[in-house]
DNA sequence: TGACCTTTGAAGGCT
DNA sequence: AGCCTTCAAAGGTCA
């Protein structure tokens, strides 16, 4: 009941719809990355292996870390601060010393560097070290972003991707959530206060823009692009990819054009386009990716040979789905970690980015949930007639019926197995995982916080956190996480990754932070009914076995 | 070569 | 209404 009232307590009041709690709430994240800074700021070792070895009375809440601790508003989970460099000095102890890659920074997971200068290194190296990105870290981001970014300009951009896409950037500098800066600010219809279309006319005469006449001209969204001199205008061998059709465009249509130009987009085509001309990024050649079309399928009554139907699909545009808030965070903040990891591989880049996800204040999120609901608003004037039906692919089967039939050993057999590829950044920085944070995660922060449509968390979904994802695999990998806990102290320096698994102590700080209500999600305060629930299910995913 | 992994959120279908 | 599934991006990994 504490936690419950203390994280209702600061949050700007109980009417967790108002507009005006992301404020207070922003403080609260600002705070939080205040408090990593405190925290590596007095980030030594002896004080993190301390702190670790006091790691039951840092759980118990009396650590000492930080000076301020009894400034800390009551609400804040304090050990969501700590456990990190907990876990950091606990998989140091661990580790041979080549997971990580420079010097030990310990309070990363909340060092939330606004822009860290040019985050965005295009040159495509690879770690020179050539160590595999697997046994690589992602921590210590400031301290070895300073040291290694010279010899590790690490983002890969993707052989088909324009390069600048991962520049594209909504920064705090250039975007505020509620009111877009006016050079982001689409044209809006004073009568609907949707963003205007773009007239065909407006755009179409810079869509021809072939790539060599692009190469050579400025960025007409300078504004968000990183000063580098870079030559981020390359364009790829593979041709024109990213027709950046925002030159004419309000600059808000631009911003989500831009980036959202598909690695597979194509040059425009009569059947690329929409009707109004406009090529959207969501738009993919079928010729790349194509819907699995049957030969043998003809819809239910229709004449036409199954040829027929075949060429009729490919000829139909593959309209992506738009990108919401976090997909959109990603695609901005991917290249930035990447560069300030040595990882490479995505599931580990997800894994990180989903925890920032989850650091971000809601006035952080609020940007991207904007953008994102702009990217659908957009997408619909587009396209009004398509659906994310269409995209779906035909399945002879629906995956929950194979698993059905073949039980578990769908998970074990045809599934790679779970791994954690990083050491937590931050022990429940995710606690809310997806569900939790689409609690807070109205489809228009503006509009959402001060209306009903952001329905009200029940009970059972801000249980919901607690089991991070309903997905069978992912309860596989907490078994997985709480197996390598239980025996941590015999896991084996071979392995390397599950024995490497960082959460060795997850289950339980996971627990205890979404206990303590993560000072980014006030409306994922649990109930106290709720708080039962919590308490009772960690206990079940800890001590159930592994299948 | 293509599915998988991994993340969150949106959408659609089913119960 | 709630749950489940799929897809969106990304690129390494693996069969």
């Amino acid at each position: 009941s504490n936690l419950v009232g203390a994280g209702r307590g600061s949050g700007g009041g109980d009417d967790l719809g108002a507009p005006d709690e992301l404020i207070p709430f922003q403080d609260e994240g600002d705070e939080q990355d205040k408090g990593a800074g405190r925290g590596s700021a007095h980030g030594d070792l002896d004080e993190l292996k301390s702190s670790l070895v006091n790691e039951s009375e840092n759980r118990s809440g009396s650590a000492s870390g930080s000076d301020s601790e009894a400034e800390r508003p009551p609400q804040q989970p304090r050990e969501s601060f700590q456990k990190p460099r907990d876990y950091l000095a606990e998989v140091r102890r661990q580790q041979d010393g080549g997971f990580f890659k420079g010097p030990p920074y310990p309070s990363y997971p909340f060092l939330m560097i606004p822009e860290l200068g040019s985050p965005y290194l295009p040159n495509g190296a690879l770690s020179p070290g050539g160590a595999r990105t697997v046994s690589a870290s992602c921590f210590g981001l400031a301290l070895v972003l300073t040291a290694e970014s010279n010899k590790v300009p690490v983002v890969q951009h993707p052989h088909h991707m324009h390069p600048l896409t991962p520049l594209i950037t909504y920064s705090n500098d250039h975007f505020s959530p509620g009111s877009p800066p006016s050079h982001l600010s689409p044209e809006i219809d004073p009568k609907t206060g949707i963003p205007r279309p773009p007239h065909p006319s407006e755009l179409s005469p810079y869509y021809p823009l072939s790539p060599g006449a692009i190469g050579q001209i400025p960025h007409p969204l300078g504004w968000l692009v990183p000063q580098q001199g870079q030559p981020v205008y390359s364009i790829p061998p593979g041709g024109f990819r990213h027709p950046y059709p925002a030159l004419a465009m309000n600059a808000s249509m631009s911003s989500l054009m831009s980036s959202r130009f598909s690695p597979h987009m194509v040059p425009p085509s009569a059947h690329g386009l929409h009707p109004s001309g406009i090529p959207h990024p969501t738009i993919v050649s079928p010729i790349v990716k194509q819907e699995p079309t049957q030969p043998s399928m003809s819809p239910g009554g229709n004449s036409k040979s199954p040829i027929t139907v075949k060429k009729e699909e490919e000829k139909k545009p593959h309209i992506k789905k738009p990108l919401n808030a976090f997909m959109l965070y990603m695609k901005e903040m991917r290249a930035k970690v990447v560069a300030e990891c040595t990882l490479k591989e995505s599931a580990a880049i997800n894994q990180i980015l989903g925890r920032r996800w989850h650091s971000l204040s809601r006035e952080e999120q609020a940007k991207y949930y904007e953008l994102a609901r702009k990217e659908r608003q957009l997408h619909s004037q587009l396209y009004p007639t398509w659906s994310a039906r269409d995209n779906y692919r035909k399945r002879e089967k629906q995956p929950q019926q194979q698993i059905q039939e073949t039980g578990n050993s769908v998970a074990s057999k045809s599934k790679k197995l779970c791994v954690q590829y990083l050491p937590t950044e931050k022990p429940c920085d995710s606690p809310a995982s997806s569900h939790g944070s689409m609690l807070d995660s109205p489809a228009t922060p503006s509009t959402a916080l001060a209306s009903p449509a952001a329905p009200a968390a029940t009970h059972s979904e801000q249980a919901q956190p607690l089991s991070l994802t309903t997905k069978p695999e992912a309860r596989a990998q907490l078994s997985l996480h709480s197996a390598a806990f239980l025996s941590s102290k015999a896991a084996s320096s071979s392995s390397s990754l599950t024995s490497q698994s960082p959460l060795l102590s997850r289950p339980i700080p996971f627990t205890t932070a979404l206990l303590t209500s993560p000072p980014s999600f006030p409306t994922a305060i649990p109930s106290q009914a709720a708080l039962a629930v919590l308490q009772a299910q960690p206990l079940s995913l800890v001590t159930k076995p592994a299948e």
